[in-house]
DNA sequence: ACGTTTTTGTACCGAACAGTTCAGAAAGAG
DNA sequence: CTCTTTCTGAACTGTTCGGTACAAAAACGT
């Protein structure tokens, strides 16, 4: 007795991911929103309950969508330092790459907001956690396999690993060589 | 036969760089600036053409500060790898420390304008790489002195240290653990 | 003291913003 | 066909924004 949803709901979120991480969350406007969407407005707060509320779950989004991009380098074959490698290259590729600058949701998220809102901190924070978490796993395992030397704990390489890949995808934003953040890794896997 | 300007511009700038460094420059507000700086807003408008110009100013005093406070680091006494350890440490108190999460205003100015301003661009790019340099020379020195392994280049080890430091002020910005960064340090440190 | 020049406070402008309202269109069930 | 319910487009609201206009005030040189 009543009418189906004209439009997919996940595939407007995907867009809305989209959108987000393009610009920062104050450059995009709810009229950017409904033009990626293709939702008029309305409609896009009716799904939606607010900006706030959509940056939300893109966010939340965008970590689900990476996460699970990033375990599936849990199961690349080769050594742990292999996995790892292929790991980061991929991540810098497609992150901090010539491209697009967009980097890395998450982190442009954890800048822009910071600690301004509880729920976003919260969010980055986990998401923050979970890639370092792979890295560890896969540092352990090439520790375990000798390809990656044991001179400290995989937990605090760890750390220090992700820090690094971040630090160059931020630098990736504004560098005229897009082929430095390659090399810093190329220099930072000499270290381990 | 004029009236003299009643206020110091250059102190007005460096508030507007304490403002503009607290937030983001889409959330600080002409109010705001006039607020923090004390100035009217036609003094403002009078003294820095526009919010874009005071924000392009501002990210550039910054830079000069922090450039200061770093090369005096290539004046630390003892070895390379003491002097890098202090100026790591240092930044990583003032910036990414639990006294405030502002982080650092490149890095912020990087992530948030990224590419869409060439001058802002052109600026952070500029700062991040001035960074880069004073690190490569105190890893240098180490090398010289002994106290850091000549595994790599000083140049491409300090791509890696420098990317490391600003992922690791990144993520204190939403950080739980203010020691976690700290933590970081020394393990970044021992690879060396 | 006076005229000149700059500073400064206030009021204002148009634009863009997030979010709401509401009437009508579309689509199901009987 | 018709009633009901949901969806959708468009117009609207109140606020905030960056920036401007202008007149009054303040301080200098003479």
């Amino acid at each position: 007795m009543a009418r189906h949803k004209e439009f997919d709901e996940q595939q407007a979120l995907d867009q809305a991911v989209e959108t987000f991480w393009s610009g920062t969350y104050a450059s995009t406007s709810t009229q950017d929103l409904c033009e990626s969407t293709g939702l008029s407005r309305s409609s896009l707060y009716n799904a939606f309950s607010c900006k706030a509320d959509l940056y939300q779950r893109s966010l939340r989004r965008y970590g689900e969508l990476k996460d699970a991009e990033r375990t599936a380098y849990l199961e690349h074959p080769g050594t742990g330092r292999e996995a790892l490698e292929a790991l980061l290259g991929h991540v810098l590729e497609t992150q901090g790459g010539s491209e697009d600058r967009r980097g890395c949701m998450v982190i442009n998220a954890a800048v822009e907001i910071g600690g301004d809102d509880d729920e976003v901190a919260s969010l980055t924070r986990a998401s923050l956690d979970g890639f370092r978490g792979v890295v560890a796993q896969l540092i352990a395992r090439g520790q375990d396999d000798g390809s990656i030397a044991t001179t400290a704990p995989a937990a605090e390489l760890a750390t220090v690993v992700h820090a690094a890949l971040n630090g160059l995808q931020v630098g990736a934003r504004v560098a005229t060589d897009p082929a430095a953040a390659g090399r810093g890794l190329q220099t930072l896997m000499s270290l381990l």
